[in-house]
DNA sequence: ATGAAAGCGCTAACAT
DNA sequence: ATGTTAGCGCTTTCAT
């Protein structure tokens, strides 16, 4: 910047004022300073400004379990989007469901004196959060609450949408529903245990404890719950599953049974439309509950002393999944001529499959 | 850090070296400044820091077109990890494929003094970028090549796949093959449809241009194509997509029409095994790719000297897909027992299906 | 309207 | 081994 100032004959408060565009420079001056910058390549430093500005790096952080779940990019992308239209980037990590490494995050974050941080909550206890936020650090905590911390909080409506979900399914006629259900302990699962039995209590049906099943954490854990609950007696005539890796190892094992049962699942399965028979859904819109919770961040840059707020983010209920059989592989140049088929189900297929789905899939 | 020396009744120095873990110091006034720290809650500014020690702000940089797409998010994640291993956050941006945005990108994220950027890049030059570079900023190019710039760059074995990939078709006996490629002046399909072109050169087949489309971008696009393909005389018996999104277009084209032709795309389609029947795709570890661009940034930040690298990641062909149809809805409580099904095809898809494709798709 | 000088928080010579 | 001091690049009083 000396350089600058020395190039154009003027001060270095000048320079200064010319980058930031000051109202009152003489225009002759300005002309100056912006060859004498071009000339040399000059581009105002961050860091420098940053440290004489104190708080305020331009830059909030997102720490999630893990970007390459389509559900956190998808967060990440929206929190981006909101940041640029506040001139912010946006530094992104992954916890690994590491409480060690989330706390690490954090504290890293705000020794950089980010602006505010977004927080997917791995760790049991956040109390350690308490001192940067209360040094005006801004935290808004992300689809599960944090604990021992007072903070801005955004959650989905996982207990609506499982009541909403399983009351489907008890309206198709089943009152003895299995439920499929990773880790008990995590918040998002317990509450959605919560709308199903609120659901089932609803009609006026007994929940029987040996149809829930919980600990599963992949499709094929799932496929054997689903397998165990069949072959005991009483099986369960439909199945609710907690999430969406649940519901894919449960179709799957019915799949392999010839079992033609219906089922509900929390959140959206990416390739359902490929799915060989139509499958409840209970999804809603991650972007919404982003840019809600990226909103409420910088409305807390600009407002420091608002109270906490606690935001619930709607969930909708959806059948998705093709309605009719594919026809078996065949030969090369052995061409089938179009069948006649189920004009009706063609029509409800007709738009592109996953077309609403898929368009992040864009290609490289 | 001032008030921490006071507190202590030590210099500045000595807490900066405590904080910085110097050898040197008295393990009693280590003692007295980590108390003084913990006392007042001081925590090291990072600006303050960069600042001082000039270039080095243990940040960099990750512009990709758009971070929904699985293909970037799974980068970002991988250059995250490999950013660990060297105490280095990274900023993640996406360009939404605007030249502009992603050249104000490169500008912001290098007047931040970030360690180094890793580029998909989408405007068509970058000569821009060279000042920067010169600088001292470390760039990688990723899955494309930048015009104009003289850099690193990792890219995948586009021609190399497709030749791979098309080859499966024609020893099917297939040699009237469609393609179906999104937009021709991007550099992967390019190189894509060189690949297929060199394998039909290999078998002697000659290329009828009429069965070549470019130009769709969405799923329902790629089924038009695959529509009017179809639909002329003398139709293609097999498929060449040049990437996932034209894929699920062309099979759904292909199902609505009961048509059992064999299909060959590019990139792995996450749901495949859940595909009515089986389909060729070529396929590469996108975490290496993305590693090798990270890996070689850092070398770079340590040694500037070194020539631009260019590295190929290779690809594979293989097969997935359902080897059966499933049945149709029936209706609640009506069981189907378990039919005489093909045990074998069972077999094959015993493992969770897509397990190895989901295993990133974790709950939340 | 412009420039000189102080100082943001830190580290690194240098002197002790 | 420890403290004093200068200065990283910038913005901002405060004179002029």
């Amino acid at each position: 910047m000396r350089d600058v100032a020395r190039e154009a004959g003027v001060g270095v408060t000048t320079v200064s004022r010319v980058v930031n565009n000051a109202p009152s420079v003489q225009p002759e001056y300005v002309e100056r300073v912006r060859t004498a910058i071009s000339k040399l390549g000059f581009r105002r430093n961050t860091i420098g400004r940053d440290l004489r500005m104190g708080r305020r790096t331009a830059t909030i952080g997102l720490i999630v379990e893990d970007l390459r779940n389509p559900f956190y990019s998808l967060v990440a992308y929206e929190v981006e989007q909101i940041g640029r239209s506040h001139d912010t980037l946006l530094v992104t990590a992954s916890s690994d469901e590491d409480p060690i490494r989330e706390r690490e995050l954090i504290k890293e974050l705000c020794q950089r004196d980010v602006d505010g941080l977004i927080i997917v909550p791995t760790a049991t206890n956040h109390a350690f959060c308490q001192p940067e936020i209360d040094k005006g650090v801004p935290m808004v905590f992300l689809d599960r609450p944090p604990d021992g911390v007072e903070a801005d909080l955004v959650l989905l409506d996982n207990a609506g949408g499982a009541l909403a979900g399983t009351r489907r399914l008890i309206e198709k006629g089943h009152r003895r529903i299995g439920v499929i259900g990773y880790e008990i302990s995590v918040f998002t699962i317990q509450e959605r245990v919560r709308g199903f039995r609120a659901a089932m209590a609803e009609a006026g049906f007994p929940v029987d404890e040996r149809l829930l099943r919980f600990g599963s954490l992949t499709p094929a854990d799932a496929s054997a719950d689903v397998a165990a609950l069949l072959d005991a007696p009483q099986p369960p005539t439909a199945f609710f599953c907690c999430n969406n890796r649940i519901t894919v190892g449960v179709l799957d094992e019915l799949w392999r049974r010839r079992l033609q049962l219906d089922v509900a699942g929390f959140d959206d399965v990416e390739f359902a439309d490929f799915l060989p028979r139509p499958v409840t859904l209970i999804v809603y819109d991650i972007g919404q509950l982003a840019r809600r919770a990226a909103e409420l961040l910088f409305r807390r840059t600009r407002d420091r002393e608002i109270n906490a707020q606690r935001i619930m983010v709607p969930t909708r209920v959806i059948t998705r999944g093709r309605a009719e059989p594919y026809p078996m592989r065949a030969q090369p140049g052995n061409l089938v001529p179009a069948s006649a088929g189920n004009h009706e189900a063609d029509q409800l297929n007709r738009r592109a499959p996953a077309d609403q789905d898929l368009r992040h899939v864009k290609p490289h």
